[in-house]
DNA sequence: TGTACATCAGTGAACGCGCGTTCACTGATGTAC
DNA sequence: TGTACATCAGTGAACGCGCGTTCACTGATGTAC
């Protein structure tokens, strides 16, 4: 058990492996479809396995929709990290940067992945109260690392004042991608205004 | 029949009020739980029917959906109005107005009502084409209402920069909105504090 | 105006279907001696 | 190191259930004469 854990089997292996591509099917189908939207069946098939094999990884699908919300905030948490030492690097302002990826419309079009704040904005009063507190902490991070950065910008600022627009920015980011996404199949110039003036906003207010 | 379906008989004025209360009884538990989340039978008993009759009214689901959100576009048209004109005859700023009712704990409370193009938004893209157009074309006709609303209060506003900014408003509103729900249950002063700086945001960029 | 027939909203049971979940079985993997 | 047994990921069929939809039936409403 010792050595038997340290260096495991192929089969375990594989095993964990297999788990891996169930959670990612899970993940970019719920962002596409809804949690309501998909089901197990279909799910697995995407992996490519049979129905039956789903509960040698999860308890339920509730704990897998738990797992994949989890999983896309953490992917969510380092890619606005990435963001910004990237901007650092080329010597951009953090802020206007992760604006610039944020309403993009490859950020819009990417409706699998991206920001999971948003992707699972309107999911979440229907899950359960674990998720919603899990969703919370998540926003509440992203909100104070933004402040962060802005205060980085500009030393003058108060916590408060930074906080506030942090908060801000972050709102017209997520609905101006939501409603870009709304509008993106059947009145794509519409939805690359919404893009397009977000981005100028955020500019003029000199965030 | 002229003067038949001049004066109806009390059945089919009837069975018309009793489909607006299938309707009325869609359009909240559609925007509460989502469309997928809703059975036509738990539709049917809250409207105080049972199952069978739903098809005396509507063709399908799918038509009772393109047809909540129909109406619920409507309301929410005439509700952006009201609001306007109140604010008017009350010499308030109408942006401010609209913008501190968007914004209250009472509209993100307000989840069976409320703006349409926030509580629909998550939606749209597993809705038909149709609706999907009606909503893009509902969406543009709110940012054409508030920029001419932008221009009446500071005319040396072009339309392009009054575009510009109702279309980042409206953004701004639907994004604060939808986060600040997203967390009421499980964190009620994160939910209060989203609304609070969007609002004070609006009003820094002189909206 | 009064009677005979047609209409049609509402009922309640049933349809096939896909859902989440369970289960007996398999065979390769991992463990014990 | 080699053999015997236990483990457990994956298969594929089945479970009960609720879904959207259909249907035969009812009785009050609306129409025709």
């Amino acid at each position: 058990l010792k050595e038997g854990s340290e260096e495991m089997g192929v089969s375990r292996k594989k095993a964990e492996q297999n788990r891996k591509r169930i959670l990612d099917s899970a993940e970019q189908l719920f962002r596409q479809k809804g949690v309501e939207g998909v089901g197990l069946a279909e799910l697995m098939k995407k992996a490519g396995f049979t129905q039956g094999g789903f509960y040698n990884h999860f308890a339920s699908k509730n704990a897998l929709v738990s797992a994949a919300l989890s999983q896309a905030m953490t992917k969510g948490w380092k890619q606005l990290n990435e963001t910004f030492d990237e901007a650092r690097e080329q010597g951009d302002s953090p802020v206007e940067h992760e604006v610039d990826w944020y309403l993009s419309p490859a950020h819009r079009n990417d409706v699998k992945g991206g920001c999971p704040m948003a992707g699972f904005a309107a999911e979440i009063p229907h899950l359960s109260k674990a998720d919603q507190r899990a969703y919370a902490g998540g926003l509440d991070q992203t909100f104070a690392r933004i402040a962060e950065i802005l205060i980085e910008q500009d030393p003058s600022l108060s916590r408060l004042e930074a906080r506030r627009r942090a908060v801000a920015a972050f709102s017209l980011m997520v609905g101006s991608l939501l409603l870009s996404r709304a509008v993106a199949v059947v009145d794509p110039a519409l939805s690359n205004e919404i893009l397009a003036d977000g981005r100028s906003s955020m500019k003029a207010t000199s965030v």
